[in-house]
DNA sequence: GGTAGTTGATGTAACGTTTTACCTGGCATA
DNA sequence: TATGCCAGGTAAAACGTTACATCAACTACC
């Protein structure tokens, strides 16, 4: 009662040796109904767990699954954390979740102590400026790892991520068909690939539609910051209809924004996000987007990470799903009333 | 090159022994500059990472730290995160975070999971409607544990909270040194003792005033939610012009309601809302409501848990930090103009 | 030159599992 | 009676560390 039991008391206590208690804990093996039940029975009463220390050590397996993110505190995050999570653990996995707020540094030390356990897998967001040692930790300790929505340039994992160039291009589209002929680009921290591709995707649009040269602005993902960053926008580029957005957060700042200086979003000047996040839907107005459902990429990235865990040896692939546009109020045409947009519902 | 590096590769490739190269990584015993300088190389060009399992079973030590939370999709919750992480890894521990969404049955699978590595600690928000026996679990595994928000009755744990009933107290005075008469109370899910202990604050003051029996609306702590319940609460309850959120969540989506249905917060009808997350301050209009750091409150329950893992023996503690009421718009005196609220900056 | 002390390095039992090979009876068959 | 076989169970060697005791080689001192 004192000490944690092990594999050895419940062996003494109901009489028989460890290695049948080990058998019977793991459903393995040959044993008699009887002594199964009396184990169990005695397992029950003594509170017994199993190390999983020892047993991942000398079974070489491991049921624990890691997800390195680089931003916990984000909605859309938070949802493929749920989703990953829930199909995880009907495979019997344990999902736990290191956040590394986006610093190399810091999620490489992460890394470090967790693939030190030799845990099943990792689902990888690599963080700003991962460098490429971080990878050949990964790879000498053959760890299945798939990345997530950035790769980093690593092209030794499976990849799971957004298709993100046609996803603003769309977005840019949209604006466009509407009449807009002054469209920026907001949002996106230093600069990362997702970024990169989804500025890719805009400029495309605007070369082909020769809508002049892309107007880029800077800001973190969230709603201060885009409070913040479209305030300077307009104030440097008065002459912006239509603003295409890296993120929900800073779009939904960015919509405030207009709110705060008097102006109708939708209406005097366009937004379009990206994410779908629940909070989009409910904003005031409600945020027009590009929609791709978090939860259903976390089931996906689950899937791959357990495929690969399964079958070491396949060849890498790398899945892009598609966002889709969801049109609500902040993005009509441009200078033409088309109604009140704030009597809601 | 091939297999994973262990401390005999090591030892072999420098021409020491397996002891000399285990000192000189935990940087223990007495080893020589040179040796010292040599292993070291060789474990680097070698990627060489410790075996975390194998170390900790040997010593009996662990710098793993769980936090297992009721709802990672949460902003107040994302914050305490990074707090207690921050903290914890300058400490040289690593947090790793499970989400049961509240799930007890979930949530004990995830414990039983974790509890059997014996790490070093626990930070655990009990999901709702936790059993007995999930306590009586830690306690058998002596695994040193922090309760946090909720303490289900558990009185074996240091726990920290919140001054709930306090707060409520508060935010329900200064409502009514504002003049209002019928205050309700909206938000939080079935019976957890922190929805008990500030309906319990609120209720004093209603009692202490003589404003009447509480009015009491339910709703999960969700935008959405809110503005569900908040239009059902002013239907069933016309009277009411002023109400206490268990959320900010909640609230915020109670204002969205009010702005839906034509009415202007903190005129027509007053909101206070709790936590004070980053879109209260944000919110159309800004959102008054109580606010305690999650951040700060991260790093106590991270202290909480170092101080537990040091002396085990020490008696247990409650440590509740109070929540301070902030007055941003929602609030105001009843059916009198104090001004446009909508004007912004 | 003998004793004691110090420095640097090593051999080897643990830690709590899983796995493999190996026992033991008992029963059926020849 | 002897042979084979099978169901039910066990002993013991791993897994990769750490802790402890021990050891060899020097230095210092009387």
């Amino acid at each position: 009662m004192v000490g944690k039991p092990k594999l050895e008391t419940v062996a003494r206590e109901a009489g028989v040796s460890v290695a049948t208690v080990s058998q019977v804990m793991r459903g393995a093996g040959r044993i008699s109904e009887k002594t199964r039940k009396k184990v169990l029975q005695t397992a029950k009463t003594l509170n017994y767990v199993p190390d999983g220390r020892a047993a991942s050590m000398r079974s070489g397996q491991n049921r624990e699954i890691g997800l390195a993110i680089h931003q916990i505190a984000n909605p859309f995050n938070a949802e493929v954390i749920s989703g990953a999570s829930d199909l995880l653990e009907t495979e019997g996995y344990l999902l736990s979740v290191l956040d590394a707020r986006d610093d190399a540094a810091r999620q490489r030390r992460q890394l470090e102590a967790f693939i030190g356990s030799s845990r099943a897998g990792l689902i990888w967001v690599p963080a700003q400026g991962t460098p490429t040692e971080t990878c050949e930790l990964l790879r000498t300790h053959k760890l299945p790892a798939v990345t997530f929505l950035r790769n980093a340039g690593f092209t030794d994992f499976d990849h799971v991520g957004i298709q993100n160039a046609d996803a603003t291009a769309i977005a840019t589209e949209h604006l466009a068909d509407l009449g807009h002929t002054k469209i920026a680009f907001l949002g996106g921290t230093s600069p990362v690939d997702v970024r990169k591709e989804r500025i890719e995707g805009y400029s495309r649009i605007l070369a082909e539609r020769q809508l002049g040269p892309p107007i880029v602005w800077d800001s973190p993902d969230d709603k201060l910051s885009g409070v913040n960053a479209m305030t300077k926008l307009l104030k440097a580029h008065p002459e912006v209809t239509a603003v295409v957005c890296n993120g929900d957060m800073v779009a939904i700042g960015a919509s405030l924004a207009l709110t705060q200086m008097g102006l109708t979003p939708g209406l005097d000047v366009s937004i379009v996000g990206f994410d779908d996040i629940q909070d989009a839907e409910i904003a005031m107005p409600p945020l027009s987007t590009m929609a791709v459902s978090p939860y259903e990429l976390g089931r996906k990235l689950a899937r791959v990470v357990i495929e690969r865990i399964k079958h070491p040896d396949m060849p890498v692939a790398t899945t892009l799903v598609p966002a889709k546009l969801i049109v609500r109020n902040t993005s009509g045409e441009p200078l033409k009333s088309k109604g009140a947009l704030r009597q809601g519902s």
